[in-house]
DNA sequence: ATAATAGTGTCTCTTAGACAATATTTC
DNA sequence: GAAATATTGTCTAAGAGACACTATTAT
């Protein structure tokens, strides 16, 4: 069983998928092309393909990112969420894809890809469960329990905000991911206080309105201890 | 670039690799294997396999699991871990594996594969660092960083003590691969105190010495709330 | 009785969450 | 001034950690 010769088996792809998310008009949004052919043809899917030969599994998933969005790798966040292989998931043949997770600024309007007849970004809300192709309805859930989890003890909520942001914006983050209110004074006082997760810039904005509000940019820390507590509701 | 062709590109293997993580004598072990031939010929590597053809990457981790141990899949948890693709990580082929993360409880000897020329229980301490094939130490370092923080958010400690075990025993799991000393009271209070961790058998056992101390089972709760605290230190 | 481990109680300190109060802007 | 948002302060309840104390077994 472990001969290691590769002609014993028959042909497997792997590919990459993306689920990138981002804050679009207050509304977690993720990034779907529709498949211009088969199978699945006509149906929006998530943004992916295959691993060249010479190309390791997260600059794929570079790759495929900057093809769609012409986004640079240093503006987000990617991570490996996991791969997905069950043996007929592509009917066409064995592929397994190793999904990746993107959490972005707003961007701009998406380019559609070669083989993507369109792409655009959909609002989690209004996305109709049955309606992605593939195992990718699957992918999304997993890539979303994942973010609103990382959110509590990481500090990757910045990867929604541009460089440079408010507290109240970071807190509508945590927010629209979770779909919970939360108390602005709290809030403020906690993140405030966790070390590494915010470095004043020292200038103000009055973007939002009201009193001028103090900008940041994300900190130096990969872990948040303690973590910021999501309510208990869920 | 997804003309989804496999033909248009050279050929990739798959495989799943095993991290294996029990205690045993009361260190934290892992199942290694020695290779029986080219590459790394006589070196130390975690245990793994090819997917095959007809089969998931979930059930693969678990045949390979049970061709090496003889375990049955009920016994113990097994998660995927990530997957590890640079280009040139097997000289021979592009091969991606899969990593799984497996938590035991101590199990008996090891059994020798088919290709593997033996295998073994290896105390982490021991492990010399740059002894491992391929890639396999960053993916074993991986996956113990895994097993310490889920030990943290989840009740997944309890894949490391028999179906039935006290509190004590418990603690011990914690102890040890979180390499701290742990407080048997507070410890005693955190743990049985946490919705849905233990479920108490009813039973008593005084197999560890002194007053008989209740026997539980793992509860049905699948996340921590709140989490178990790991000490400051690390 | 002594040793060993199990389990409970109590105290203090920190933190989360509720919410009052103050500060600084725009209109 | 009124409205809006930012930021600080205060109170209370819950939880973490230190540790005294009691409980139940084996020898």
């Amino acid at each position: 069983m472990k001969g290691y010769d590769a002609r014993d088996f028959p042909p497997v792809a792997v590919t990459v998928d993306l689920v990138v998310l981002t804050i679009r008009a207050d509304r977690l949004s993720t990034l779907l092309v529709r498949r211009g052919g088969p199978p699945y043809q006509g149906r929006w899917a998530l943004p992916g393909g295959f691993v060249h030969p010479d190309e390791g599994l997260a600059a794929a998933a570079h790759r495929e990112l900057a093809e769609e969005t012409a986004v640079g790798a240093p503006a987000v966040h990617l991570e490996q969420l996991g791969s997905y292989g069950e043996p007929r998931r592509d009917p066409r043949m064995r592929v397994i894809t190793v999904a990746h997770l993107v959490l972005a600024p707003d961007l701009p309007a998406p380019v559609a890809g070669s083989d993507a007849a369109a792409a655009r970004w959909c609002p989690l809300a209004e996305l109709e469960p049955g309606k992605l192709a593939f195992d990718h309805r699957q992918i999304l859930a997993d890539g979303l329990e994942r973010a609103r989890f990382k959110l509590e003890y990481s500090p990757v909520a910045t990867a929604f905000c541009p460089p440079e942001f408010t507290v109240a914006e970071l807190r509508r983050v945590y927010e629209i991911v979770w779909g919970v209110g939360l108390d602005p004074r709290n809030f403020h006082r906690k993140v405030t206080g966790a070390a590494g997760f915010l470095a004043p810039v020292g200038r103000t904005t009055t973007r939002d309105g009201g009193r001028p509000a103090q900008l940041f940019r994300r900190g130096d820390a990969t872990v948040l201890r303690p973590p910021m507590l999501r309510p208990a509701s869920s």
